[in-house]
DNA sequence: CGCTGGATTGAGGCCGATCAACTTCAGTGG
DNA sequence: CCACTGAAGTTGATCGGCCTCAATCCAGCG
């Protein structure tokens, strides 16, 4: 990991904020402890959060950016296994091993928090509360990118325009939004090659359902994306 | 869900049996309660375990059999979104939206113990170790089925041979097994048709780094089997 | 201004889907 | 026990979509 820099701007919180410091509840009711957070820091564009291979210990809290977790392959090829955004939290896949099987690398400016996780499970004992929310939270990510098993190409992408709509900006779908990953890195994701994801890309832009400029997204035809991504339409 | 039949058997246990009736620690400790067990029963093949789009109450532990859930797409065709065998547990999918967005159906005679989630929840409460215990089995379930985004069908074929050697006995790698799903199933599982599947079973057998007899398979050389699931070589 | 890496576009080949024929298997009843 | 039947599995021929490799375009940046 680089030398990260602490952050001492305002939190914006994430999925854990109910529990955290300074939440509504916790200024209401003071006799509760905050959940342990270990420190908050700044991880800059392709930087590393986290080594591969690395011990686990902490869980990831990210608080404004995006993140990519990346495996790399025996083959050489490296396989992206998910993007994670503001709010959401990394690393639950790492608690049954005890390692990090992948790397975690900073798409853009990334402010991140740190939870110990040995300190989480003890603060866990005492907040039924957080223990109903993380298994809330864990259930969603078990959810999350069972579109990668589409077969077509068209489908892959219009379910990951959709996905990444509404995840960029908190669960608010936005029908604007800039990509903060490559091509490649769609690609990666998505197990197609970047020239699939790009050819793509035209194609529905020629049929008007999005509008693409370098990373700028714009989802024009909202239904008949959804269409696609339900595999009931194809384009051209 | 057809009406099933109670299950007065001895049980074989599943992931959850350290915090359940019986087990050695809760002998040695009745002060401490046990697991809320809402029934045992059994479900015959082909019959139906959770009928799709159902509320979610109830986390099913597998003691002993198998189950498919599937998920039906918009298109008519059928996903499965996975297996599930002795001594898994069944569910956790479901916590977050409050509903099954699937069917289960059991692929061979099943006996299966029913988990009040509320119940599970206040339980969870007063047992620290089950709240370490939970997030170590959902932290695994992240990562089941992670080879389905291989792109190659020997590969995915090769792992999902594997995947099932392990997972078919309780986690005891075997060498021998019986498949309990067909072809067609195995193909909506990893997005093959039927036909690729046979095929490439025919090529691998070929090969002699499987035997192969309708539903009994051999895993003959395993470490070729390996390097295919890793992607370092191909068949034929 | 040229450099560099990402993105786009084009031509050709391969793997898995599709469609169809055939074989094998499991279950049923005579 | 065998004959029958429908489902599951295998095998073959063809087709199409994505990969591959290569050239070009473009944006950001010194």
């Amino acid at each position: 990991m680089h030398t990260p820099h602490m952050d001492d701007s305002v939190c914006c919180g994430c999925h854990l904020t109910p529990f955290c410091i300074g939440s509504e509840k916790l200024r209401a009711n003071p006799e509760f402890d905050s959940l342990p957070v270990k420190r908050r820091f700044v991880v800059k564009k392709n930087e590393r959060l986290i080594a591969p291979n690395s011990h686990f210990q902490y869980l990831f809290a990210i608080e404004k950016g995006s993140i990519k977790t990346v495996q790399s392959e025996a083959d050489g090829g490296e396989l992206i296994r998910g993007f994670y955004f503001s709010g959401e939290v990394l690393g639950y896949e790492a608690i049954y091993s005890g390692r990090y099987h992948f790397t975690a690398i900073a798409l853009t400016e990334t402010h991140v928090c740190m939870l110990d996780y040995h300190d989480f499970l003890y603060y866990l004992q005492s907040n039924p509360e957080l223990q109903q929310h993380i298994l809330y939270l864990i259930s969603l990510q078990l959810n999350v990118g069972s579109y990668l098993v589409s077969t077509k190409a068209d489908r892959k992408l219009a379910c990951f325009l959709l996905d990444l709509s509404s995840r960029l900006h908190r669960a608010q779908m936005h029908p604007e939004f800039q990509l903060p990953m490559s091509r490649q890195d769609i690609g990666n994701y998505l197990r197609l090659t970047a020239e699939t994801v790009s050819r793509t890309f035209t194609r529905l832009q020629q049929n008007n359902i999005i509008s693409i400029n370098n990373k700028k997204i714009g989802l024009l035809k909202i239904d008949v994306l959804r269409q696609i991504a339900e595999g009931l339409t194809s384009v051209e």
